[in-house]
DNA sequence: GGCCAGGACACCA
DNA sequence: TGGTGTCATGGC
C-alpha cells in the first residue's frame, strides 16, 4: 500500500500545484470557508463578487450591513439565511475578543484557536481547519468527504472514521507542514472532482491500479 | 427534472 | 452516540 507521501507525489505529478486559497487577504479565506459550505465553489465566486463590489470583505462593514442586505449579497451561495448569521456572528466575535483582527485570533497556540473556532455557531471542523492552514497559515490538516472517500477506497481508511480520527491520521503521518498541507487537501478535492467522485470507473486515475474501486470495478 | 456541491446543526431515540 | 431532516442556489 503506498504511503501518504506516495500518494501526494502521484497527485502533484498529476495535477501541479492548485495555489489554494483563491483569496486576497486571510479574512477572505475565512469568509470563503463559511460560504463554500456544501456549496459548489462557483457560487461561493458569485457572492465574493458581490460582497468585494459592496465593498463587505471586511469585520466593520459585515457588521454594518443589516442581515436582509447582506443575505442578498451572498444569495447566490445558496443557504443563504443561516451563512449571513454566521457571517455576523463570526464578525461579532473578532470585534469583540480581537479588535476586528482574524490574525490576532490566528496567531495564538493552534489548539487554543482552533478551540476557538469551532466554538462558534456554523463553524465545524472543516471550516476550522481551512481557516487555521489557508488564511492563517497554520498546520491543520483539512479533511472533507474527498478525504474519506478517496483513502477508503485505497485501503488506509475503514471508512467508519469520524472527522478527527481522519485528520489525526494525516497529521501523525505527514511531517507537520504548512505547504504540504496546503497543498495536499487541494489535491485531494481537485482528484475528487475530476477522477473518483462517484461513478464506478475512475477514468485517466493518477492513482491508477492503486485505486482499489477501480481494480474491484475494472 | 433530478442530482450534486470544498458542512454544520438541531432534534430525536 | 448515531441517524435523519433542514438549510438553498446554480450548473449540468
Amino acid at each position: 500500500m503506498p504511503d501518504l507521501m506516495q500518494i501526494y507525489r502521484q497527485l502533484l505529478e498529476h495535477y501541479g500545484h492548485r495555489h489554494w486559497w483563491p483569496a486576497e487577504t486571510p479574512f477572505e479565506v475565512a469568509i470563503g470557508a463559511i460560504l463554500t459550505q456544501n456549496t459548489n465553489w462557483a457560487n461561493v465566486e458569485k457572492a465574493i463578487i458581490n460582497l468585494r463590489r459592496a465593498e463587505a470583505l471586511e469585520v466593520e462593514s459585515i457588521l454594518t450591513l443589516d442581515k436582509e442586505s447582506l443575505e442578498q449579497l451572498i444569495r447566490p451561495s445558496g443557504f443563504f439565511r443561516q451563512k449571513a448569521e454566521r457571517l455576523q456572528l463570526f464578525c461579532q466575535h473578532l470585534r469583540q475578543f480581537h479588535q476586528d483582527r482574524l490574525e490576532l485570533l490566528l496567531q495564538q497556540p493552534l489548539t487554543i484557536a482552533r478551540r476557538e473556532l469551532l466554538a462558534l455557531k456554523g463553524i465545524g471542523p472543516e471550516t476550522a481547519d481551512s481557516i487555521l492552514l489557508y488564511a492563517g497559515q497554520r498546520p491543520s490538516f483539512v479533511v472533507d468527504a474527498y478525504t474519506g472517500r478517496l483513502f477508503k477506497r485505497l485501503g488506509h481508511l475503514e471508512g467508519a472514521e469520524k472527522y478527527a480520527q481522519i485528520r489525526d491520521f494525516f497529521m501523525a503521518r505527514l511531517p507537520q507542514e504548512v505547504p504540504l498541507y496546503n497543498e495536499y487537501h487541494a489535491l485531494i478535492v481537485i482528484h475528487g472532482k475530476e477522477c473518483c467522485r462517484k461513478r464506478p470507473i475512475c477514468n485517466n486515475c493518477p492513482l491508477q491500479s492503486r485505486c482499489r474501486y477501480r481494480q474491484q470495478n475494472p
